[in-house]
RNA sequence: GGUGAGGUGCCUGAGAGGCCGAAAGGAUCAGUUUGCUAAACUGACGUACGGGAAACUGUACCGAGGGUUCGAAUCCCUCCCUCACCGCCA
């Protein structure tokens, strides 16, 4: 959520973002800031009328301690009004219409504002589609894959490494079970994912998979994306889509110290992600699943690191797949195709060489203070005042088309060579 | 699922209609003292929004929302949450 304080005093500059975002109402800014001005105005007479209210009951206390009733009565009653006062009558009855008043233009104002995305860093390019994100750079060589070359869904048949049907018989379409060396692959990817997480500085931490409406609401997921999750209805709790979400809201009402930035976490969980309406030849095999595992980065940085950070973040998820020996490319998303509460994203894409096409495998996002002002989550800055942090995550990695591409881009005449780097984990090298 | 107890500041915990934004202790920070460590002493120490150049000051907030009252952390109602014990159980 946008601070009122900022859109208020940089009108301008919030269009001109809100522009490249290609936000669709920008009516809403100056019908913000008239909100605004109007809650404020009405603030400042309702804390008037308060403080006159306050001043007289304190004073109506004295006078019945002092045994002066009827003249404690009189002002209570408004008969006489002395000097000065107004009687409480009146100042209650004010009070109570301006306090409702203030209310429903609070909500109002609240209202619009949760509508409005965050605003994007000056280096988004602008655009709608995805054909307009920005190619930041391209890493590594495609594969030749001999003609013969399968896709991964066959490979995992193939191998018996992921069988879709047993998941559609225990659950629905999107959820696969993996078995044998699939598994094994799966499990060791993660811990490899963490253990780099952890080399870079990251702390572990295990987190509930499901949330509150409040954790929801912080990071952003609520109430613009309700469709997105699954809903626990009996409890009221959704299954997470993300580990950003609870790992996020570990920080939720919290005052950090300015020594305690930058806070770094990290943490696997599966991810539960609904993805209503998309069906078809792209979402086939791991290409897009309603559940899937993830290994998520956090950090809480200062906003003067956070873009710095962001590298990092990005130079992080570039390495493990370096060291995976996938060919990848990087793009600074588009105004159009980038979420509703970032600021500046970058997409890791890894070349799919059986499919012939790019999948995405991690965004990593700075959200500013976008995500720290709903949170509430602020800390301590060198004055000692409160101040917002910047927010940011990204995956490292998500799973199931990082299995994809090694599947397809490793295959060969005698199996599938597992990468040097998890060898370790796997303890197998080939898969056959 | 049953029963009981509670939600107060960073923590422990008092307060039971006005003098309470809230005792006391701990923690933390600053200073004094001490040869170092430690201790002792003194002081500071919630959040948000508003006014003010500043000193300072106004309003709200004691789980949330209503109500009673001139006045509510305190009384009443509703909801939420937590803890303990029993039952069940990985």
């Amino acid at each position: 959520m946008l601070q009122v304080s900022y859109i208020r005093d940089n009108r301008e500059q919030v269009l001109e973002r809100l522009a490249v975002k290609n936000f669709k109402q920008p009516e809403l800014v100056n019908e913000v800031i008239e909100l605004d001005r109007n809650v404020r105005s009405t603030k400042i007479y309702l804390e008037k009328i308060q403080m006159q209210m306050n001043a007289t009951s304190k004073l109506i206390g004295e006078l019945m301690r002092s045994g002066k009733i009827e003249e404690a009565e009189a002002i209570k009653t408004g008969v006489t009004e002395l000097p000065g006062i107004t009687s409480l009558k009146k100042l209650k009855d004010i009070s109570k219409d301006e306090s409702e008043k203030l209310a429903a233009i609070e909500e109002e104002l609240y209202q619009k504002l949760v509508l409005m995305p965050n605003l994007p860093h000056s280096s988004v390019p602008k655009g709608l589609t995805p054909e307009e994100n920005e190619v930041v750079l391209e890493n590594g060589d495609k594969p030749n894959l001999p003609e013969n070359a399968l896709p991964h869904w066959e490979l995992a048949t193939k191998y018996n490494l992921i069988d879709f049907e047993l998941g559609v018989k225990i659950t629905g379409a999107g959820f696969p079970v993996y078995k044998n060396k699939g598994a094994k692959l799966q499990r060791a990817l993660i811990n490899y994912f963490i253990d780099e997480a952890e080399k870079a500085g990251y702390s572990e931490v295990s987190v509930p998979l499901m949330v509150n409406e409040a954790s929801g609401f912080g990071t952003g997921q609520l109430p613009d994306k309700e469709g997105q999750m699954y809903f626990v209805g009996e409890d009221k709790l959704f299954l997470i889509p993300t580990a950003e979400v609870p790992v996020t809201n570990i920080y939720r009402d919290v005052i950090l110290k300015g020594e305690d930035l930058p806070v770094k976490n990290c943490g696997h969980t599966p991810c539960f992600r609904r993805e209503a309406g998309s069906y078809g030849a792209h979402v086939r095999g791991l290409n897009r699943l309603h559940q899937f595992d993830k290994v998520e980065i956090v950090q809480i940085a200062h906003p003067d690191k956070s873009y710095e950070t962001l590298e990092l973040m990005s130079l992080h998820v570039q390495g493990l797949l370096q060291n995976l020996g996938l060919p990848y490319r990087v793009l600074r998303l588009c105004g159009g195709d980038m979420g509703f509460a970032s600021a500046l994203t970058y997409d890791m894409e890894t070349w799919s060489a059986a499919q012939q096409r790019w999948l995405e495998v991690s965004s990593v996002s700075n959200f500013e203070t976008f995500q720290s002002n709903r949170l509430k989550l602020r800390f301590r800055n060198a004055e000692g005042k409160t101040q917002l942090p910047h927010t940011l995550n990204g995956s490292a990695l998500a799973l199931p088309r990082i299995v994809a591409t090694l599947l397809e881009n490793n295959q060969t005449e005698k199996g599938i060579k597992i990468p040097e780097v998890l060898v370790p984990y796997t303890k197998f090298e080939w898969i056959d």
